[in-house]
DNA sequence: ATTATAGTTGAATAGCTGCTCAATTGTCAA
DNA sequence: TTGACAATTGAGCAGCTATTCAACTATAAT
């Protein structure tokens, strides 16, 4: 542990050998942040639902706006998370911005997840 | 749409046979709901590092603490947020409690997240 | 019994996040 | 040019959340 690095953990270690494993094998620190924001942004039920909608037709932020019954202004914030996180691509025609999914993962990605809740209940 | 329903959007609809196409094949709220909170259990890092270190191997409390370099206090809240989540689960040996993965499809899950990730930056 | 340790819990707090509101940009039509 | 509208943006705010802290329970050892 280099000079700067604080101990902040409140107990000793018990099993050390375990530990030490585990530890060789975690992946880089940068990787789980960049993981956990790419989850974070699936974490939201209003980004699940433009997901939904765009994962069934291309839409333009006004008819999204409509379907979700919320203003333009929070769904293209919650257009720009999803675009940062590069989820979505988008398409220009004239005064209308056109929104589609990018990553061909997503459908994967919701459906293991919607596995994993309807399976919640069995034991 | 009934009485009580306001109506917050602030624009008309613009495709409105692409919107009713789409209202039709939206989930259920309740599905939404659930599975934006499953993935926003998986969108913390700490969370993350967690599940990562329980899928290499079972590990107590303390042990996990020590690894993250985090109070058992932190850890164990974290703990139970992943309990309720379904997704890992534990046995008592004495005065250790020592938790594992519950869910098969959480490897798959962070493999694809981690394809995402990769992917990020061709295009 | 007493002491020590693993773990949990609840309250408090600091930081984050999603929505609102107002202002602004860009494009089209009159 | 002017007005209308789709969309974006930034500031501000209310609600949420991750960690800390202190108190507590439960188990084990002396």
């Amino acid at each position: 542990m280099s000079a700067n690095e604080e101990l902040i953990c409140d107990c000793e270690v018990i099993h050390g050998d375990i530990v030490n494993e585990v530890k060789k094998k975690m992946p880089y620190d940068e990787d789980i942040y960049d993981l956990s924001d790419f989850f974070k942004v699936l974490g939201d039920s209003t980004r699940m639902r433009i997901i939904w909608a765009l994962d069934e037709s291309e839409m333009c932020v006004c008819d999204i706006a409509v379907l979700l019954n919320m203003t333009k202004s929070a769904i293209s914030h919650q257009l720009r998370a999803l675009r940062n996180a590069n989820l979505v691509k988008f398409r220009k025609e004239g005064k209308t911005v056109f929104y589609s999914l990018k990553d061909k993962h997503i459908k994967d990605i919701y459906e293991i997840g919607m596995e994993h809740i309807k399976e919640k209940y069995n034991e």
